[in-house]
DNA sequence: CCGAAACTGCTACAAACGTAATCAATTTAC
DNA sequence: GTAAATTGATTACGTTTGTAGCAGTTTCGG
């Protein structure tokens, strides 16, 4: 199943926190985005289609929540991500971020652990 | 200017040598991708619309080459991919590149070494 | 109790995409 | 030298995506 980039943003308002109405999917999406209100519903009917989202009947409103893992979907789109824009290596593609990122000290401290323990778990 | 996915595999390609022609680039890719050669000059006709891709006439033939530096795309491909996987979080995204990834002792130690002078420079 | 607002379901529609086929010119292989 | 293969140009076509509008129903404010 592919969620495009603008389903991606309303699955991850789900995911932050689920159950969510429609109407609190657009209030945290139709500004940012700049999104009317009908492309929104449009993108969550069209997730429950795809099998992304699932939802109850509350009264007369939806209770959307996702029907697929965030993790999963990370991964996945990860993945392609990987071997699409850096042919698969995953050295150069954290360089990359590290390179362009605003890292602090501390965030910088864990994934220097983060990468020690995986040399030692070799 | 948008590259899709399919045109992301052509332009690796030509950004790996260049210039090339649509024969060599069909055959890199053809039988890999499963795609037939039509599919692959459309692609490419579709690419020099878009000024991903220049061509000079070398005979009956073209010889294609970028227009646009791989750098460049990989950046703004990679910002987005950021912010809609993991919303900008920088930290979380190569964390979770690092944990999956199999990476060999020397790059461990190259990118520990890269978020060494990141700490310094700030 | 009634009109407005909100909800979901259906419909719309152009642009982009994936995936080629056809065509005309040309080059190449025999 | 002629038939086959190649090349780029043009055309095709179903699907997905972005971006909504309209219809019919329900609910809520007054």
């Amino acid at each position: 199943m592919k969620i495009s980039d603008a389903e991606w943003e309303v699955m991850r308002i789900v995911w932050n926190k689920e159950p969510r109405t429609a109407a609190e999917v657009i209030q945290e999406l139709s500004e940012p985005q700049g999104w009317n209100h009908r492309t929104i519903r449009t993108m969550l009917g069209r997730l429950v289609e795809k099998g992304a989202l699932d939802y109850q009947v509350a009264g007369h409103k939806y209770l959307y929540s996702a029907a697929i893992e965030q993790e999963a979907c990370v991964r996945v789109r990860s993945e392609s991500f990987l071997s699409k824009v850096f042919g698969g290596d995953t050295s150069a593609l954290v360089a990359h971020f590290v390179e362009d990122a605003d890292l602090s000290p501390d965030q910088i401290k864990t994934l220097r652990r983060l990468l020690s323990s995986k040399k030692r778990s070799k």
